[in-house]
DNA sequence: AACTGTGAAGTTTTTCACAGCC
DNA sequence: GGCTGTGAAAAACTTCACAGTT
């Protein structure tokens, strides 16, 4: 079977693919070629057969007998996950997260690239942060519709992080990336994905005996 | 009913609870001391249906006709989650990112405090950051024993990811929450989960037309 | 012999819908 | 009238197990 359409396709699949691609590179950098649904398996904890079944909603990527080959199914997953291009991407709040996210190198190999850092705080605009210089909020929309730019990443205190949202949607981002605390709300043709360590820490420690 | 054995309660239960305390207590900033499912459900994008069904499994916790006590209700999800106490958390990785994480003021109130920053690099031993002394990853596991810390977060390249887990878990931390993007393997009994920020970012742009 | 892709079976999770209470 | 807590029903998800291919 071909590529379906999309929607047909479980986002909890849809979730787990990144987990495979990132494990598939790392296979690569190990100097593999080939895998196999068990190797792969093993390595992030999930069972053979979800990945055969997660793999086949879009295609037969693997050959009986033989397993899959890396490079190819590396390149059919940036596809499938539209990374085999690089999106521009703007990081909103200067403080020592936003900052942080400016300097992480993980970004480029992955299918993104930072495009520009912005701040509110009048301190904070003019100031170079690694390659870039901080810009005011106030001329955000404008760079972001003039760019075409559909993702950004929010790293505002928890009381502006809806408000900006809404500026972010209104100049046409159609993907936000949370690090605030707090649930915002988007039109429903806006994807959004949360960042919250303390929510991990608290899932960890309800099994942690006291 | 009363509550339960841990292990009988769903963990995707469990990962809800802490979205919930985060909502209960921004209601509570808001001045609301009681709420509904409905309300609660509104917020946070969740059934209120589901939020009932996932209160139940700990107790009933609400008033029929009323709804939910939230200061109540906020003491009941710490009690459950263990946050009703500061859990001493170490920080492994003096980089940008381990840096922002000791910087962030966001895990005080929320059940944790960092104790130490550690990292391996010479250059980096010593450094003063925020109110931390960088101490040498040398020195860990023996600090990490003698406190008795149970949690660490992981902010080191993921090529040292694996390495550094095994020293934790082998100093008697029970938690991992890691940062890089690599999957690690640790026994059974130790809890771990995982931030990256690219898988996020990859799940959105499959729905984003290209 | 090793491995995929996949219907069917099994399990888990979510939603429905309503009795019971405030 | 508004809301919870919960069995029962429905939907979603995972695993099984094996035919088919290399």
């Amino acid at each position: 079977m071909s590529a379906n359409s999309p929607s047909t396709i479980p986002d909890i699949v849809i979730g787990r693919l990144p987990l495979y691609l990132r494990a598939l590179k790392r296979l690569q950098q190990e100097g593999k070629t080939v895998t196999s649904s068990h190797e792969l398996g093993k390595r992030l904890e999930i069972s053979s057969a979800q990945i055969r079944k997660d793999l086949s909603h879009f295609g037969g990527f693997g050959k009986q007998g033989t397993g899959y080959q890396i490079e190819f199914l590396v390149d059919r997953l940036q596809e499938v996950l539209h990374v085999n291009k690089e999106w521009m991407v703007v990081v909103v709040g200067a403080g020592n997260l936003g900052i942080a996210i400016s300097h992480y190198r993980g970004f480029q190999d992955r299918g993104f690239r930072i495009a520009h850092l912005f701040d509110i705080s009048p301190q904070k605009i003019g100031e170079q942060i690694g390659e870039f210089v901080v810009q005011p909020v106030r001329s955000m929309r404008e760079i972001i519709r003039r760019e075409g730019i559909k993702i950004a990443m929010l790293a505002v205190p928890a009381e502006d992080a809806q408000g900006v949202a809404d500026q972010l949607v209104e100049a046409g981002v159609q993907g936000i990336l949370n690090y605030a605390p707090i649930n915002i709300n988007v039109p429903a043709n806006v994807q959004i994905q949360y960042i919250d360590p303390v929510t991990h820490l608290q899932h960890m420690t309800y099994y942690l005996a006291e």
